[in-house]
DNA sequence: TATGAATGAGAGTTCATTCAT
DNA sequence: TATGAATGAACTCTCATTCAT
């Protein structure tokens, strides 16, 4: 778990205190800004137990997205067994209410994720974002496959360009409904709390329309240039 | 401008070779990363020269920054013009392919844009970030506005919601598309450039069963829990 | 003896053992770059115990000087008594053979030796330096006065000139001979086992030229300038 | 010279004062204890200027290596054309005496070599070790090969091992010799500056003795055991 | 008595910013 | 006005030593 024995021999208050501070100050500074002194100092702890316990600034942090991670998976699992043998589209609309529910009950581990997409080169970056990814993208493309097996989809669909389709509408509507909870001001369109059920069932029958079989094309394909 | 005087008086060729260091300096390493040292070196100036110019950092990422909101108006408002009078669609797409051909000219433009997005705190961060969506919301609005007028999308259809819908897919259509041209691996999909032509035709068709009015609504609502 | 009560009070193996581990850290590194921590891994007790045992990292390293004083000290008292009687030369160059089987029995401790000769300052360096310089002169210096009274020397020989000639280049000799043995290169000149016979030969040639009493003087001593 | 532009433009006092600072802390406590800090202090300049001026620790140590070098090359260039055509014992003589002369005048440079031959390792040591070996080697071996040739050496004497005696021997007179000038004691043999002349003209008797020509050799080589 | 977690001074190094020239 | 040497706070990281358990 890339820590030391050390570090899993302090009460668990102590533990918890320590990822949270971490948790804090990566998700609010990045990697390279975020300072193992200022850590140190908020926890009231000597500079040199970070080092004790995980080896060097990368460690904690790895240590601090496996937390993230773990966080992460249970309801991501949850919500598919959950949400097994209904129709693809109800299980696209729980999943983004899922996601609503995590981010704020977490405002900083998806801070963290955020910040990780497109901050600048750190260490680990490549390997823990490929490592999100691959949760995420697996699955999505459970779920369009299995909408594709029961033909709920329309056909001559992509089974990548659905998913991409997805990834790329529900992460954002994810972003713009949490930022509330979260205090970095991103600059994008941001909804209060009342405005969310309204705007998610919008999305959703743009999605419906945009996706599913509805026993015709009407448009024809516009020649490009 | 948030330049001195002094700048001014240099010879444009100055100016530019300043701007155009900056820009590559910053689009590489986000701004905390980013080293005035290292760029008045591959100038051939003074560091001090910077502080006199821009007063700090700060200034100089200012500065960098408002060129790069010029580069990116003038493209906006001609393709603007160029589609007057066409369908909404095609609209949407070629606003699409002229993005691509301005990421594809201005790659280091389009990743500070990503590197700002959700950086590291920096200190105009928000500021600077608004100016840029309040422009791109303001475009797509626009297209919105004049496609309801058309009665070219589906009854019911906020303006709000597809316009969210809208930016969020075009954002990432952009990202997926261009990230070739960019030396950061975001972790994202990435598509050659084979691909995109047919990823472009899949996008279009999802967005116009989206969005386009087809004399009917075959989908009840799902009620919320 | 520099230790503790407790520390005697262990058995004889962990005793020991920490020496050995102890021996095997300054012998490689030295007394600055020697990392109690390091030692306390290996030997797998509490780095709280050196303290306890030697007071702190200087008292660890009397206490490992004066095991190898101890190792040193047999074999020199030994190779006296066994050559008693011999010429002069004869047990010169028995005790060089004598220093080169020590040092490869006991190649740690002679790299001990070279290290504390010219590392850096560290408390205790000069007065153990001069115990172990000590006996070797002494050890040196009651060969040759014999030799002065059996008559072997050249007349006008001063005792003390003799004593540094030969300390000089026996030290210089051993060294030579058995850089092999260690891990260190420290840039002199290193003889390989083939050679090591007939450089002797060579060597106490030059020794028995330099200093057997030849019956005459046939060189003028040069005037100083 | 591995030293930037910046500190060649410092005032010639200020070059040498650092050089001079850097000298006495290296040559005092190796290269492992040294301290920049501690430097920076001394010279009352900033921290960050050591590494403006040679990058890192490694680099300001390669310079004040390479600033004795200077000082000990020059010297050595000298004595060897001043006694060109004297008898080989007679440039031996000078050649000790000339180094005696060099150590008194530059002790620490002398104790730089020193800690450097034994010490802990550290990044160039092997390297800059091998340039003082070589330049030391390379004198002693021209003279030998010139005093061979002019048969002033006992036939049989391999070349090598009269470098290698002359080198231990005349390496551990200066050493003794000049310890009074060094502040570290080194535990070995010390002369005052009184018993040096005649210390001196023992060790040369004995150098010829052992390596002239006598026109006989009257010892038999002893049988090893 | 033995432990090993905690400490914190000090290490080398970086870099935005200042200011005398 | 332009320069770039100097600054010094802040960075990550090390390790001998202490002390509550």
């Amino acid at each position: 778990m890339s820590a030391s024995k050390t570090f899993f021999q302090l009460d668990q208050a102590k533990q918890q205190a320590v990822v949270d501070t971490a948790l804090s100050e990566f998700s609010e500074h990045g990697f390279h800004q975020a300072s193992t002194n200022r850590m140190a100092q908020v926890l009231g702890i000597a500079k040199g137990s970070f080092f004790k316990y995980f080896g060097n600034k990368e460690g904690l942090f790895r240590y601090v997205f496996e937390h993230c991670k773990d966080l992460f998976s249970a309801p991501l699992r949850s919500i598919r067994a959950q949400t097994q043998g209904k129709d693809f589209f109800t299980r696209v609309e729980q999943s983004l209410l899922a996601g609503l529910a995590f981010i704020q009950r977490h405002p900083r581990v998806y801070r963290l994720y955020i910040k990780m997409l497109h901050q600048e080169r750190f260490p680990l970056r490549e390997t823990l974002l490929a490592e999100v990814r691959a949760a995420s993208a697996k699955y999505l493309r459970s779920l369009v496959r299995e909408a594709q097996a029961n033909q709920e989809l329309r056909p001559g669909l992509d089974q990548d360009a659905v998913v991409f389709f997805l990834d790329a509408v529900m992460d954002r509507f994810l972003l713009a409904h949490t930022l509330a909870f979260m205090d970095a001001d991103l600059g994008l369109f941001q909804a209060d709390q009342e405005t969310t059920r309204h705007h998610l069932a919008q999305l959703m029958a743009i999605i419906r329309h945009g996706l599913a079989d509805d026993g015709g094309t009407p448009f024809e394909e516009t020649p490009h240039a």
